[in-house]
DNA sequence: TGTAAAATCACCCGAAAGTATGATTGATTT
DNA sequence: AAATCAATCATACTTTCGGGTGATTTTACA
């Protein structure tokens, strides 16, 4: 990253000099500014691309780091026993069901509130911040 | 990607409207070309980062062109097997893993509406209501 | 090259989900 | 008896979803 960042001011640094240097040989002393920033846009737009492409890609599966950390974060999930009461996993079982908070109220005979009140609870117990996620992590804690 | 090179054309256009409103209407003629470089080159830098995203980061995530033909392959005999379009699918999987459909749209780099459409589509192919019961019907049909 | 499917985006509106806070009750523990 | 916790419910508010509708642009392909 630092390398990187080097050979940016380098290169902008290179450039700045070379228009220097055409400014003050040529006899072209008002060169228009367009060509100056035309020069200039073209080769950061370049760059600018490069360093979206170097920087930016998400290195799922494909780096190491990347694949350690989700492994980390899986045996952090499994290692942790789900401190989920029971009447928090029931209501989980009927999220991954697919049932809206009405009808699991419905189904518990209690009210949509309680029912949002468990899943508030269920959410941050399993540190997620929706149902889809905490279905999804519930899968992977293999509690489901 | 017509908008987008319109949008480009404009942006430097404006830009050197910009460059030249300043050099005529200051005293300072002989501001630094240092300043017009590095305004220009910041500018084109940013918007190259993202033209980068934008552009060229479709070839999702295979490092191994191995991989993706793999992927590829996988994602045809699925969309045999449902009538779910590629990007549907797409959107399919992330709501699988939890994401909101801004969050989606961010991924994917289109808006939030068209995320909204594709999410409709998938229900409706899927016969279900919520997103919760996509995947739930997805995983049994083990499209998922 | 014309056409159909896929993908994109917009706007509106109501429903569902989620956040924050506080409160009551009953069971269990210390 | 006091403290703790699970379960219940409420009010108020913000965010996200989902349905409906209509539209344009890309892409694929016959």
């Amino acid at each position: 990253m630092k390398k990187e960042i080097i050979l940016y001011g380098l290169l902008m640094g290179l450039l700045l000099l070379i228009l220097r240097l055409v400014q003050y040989k040529t006899f072209i002393r008002d060169v228009s500014i367009e060509l100056y920033a035309s020069l200039v846009a073209i080769v950061f737009l370049g760059l600018g691309i490069w360093f979206g492409r170097k920087f930016f890609i998400q290195p799922n599966r494909g780096s190491s780091a990347n694949i350690i950390s989700e492994k980390e974060e899986l045996d952090k999930v499994l290692n942790s026993e789900h401190d989920l009461s029971k009447r928090e996993f029931e209501v989980l079982e009927m999220m991954a069901q697919g049932y809206t908070n009405q009808e699991i109220a419905d189904k518990l005979y209690v009210s949509l509130n309680t029912i949002k009140t468990h899943t508030s609870n269920i959410y941050l117990k399993l540190e997620v911040k929706r149902r889809t996620q905490a279905v999804q992590k519930a899968r992977e804690m293999q509690i489901l």
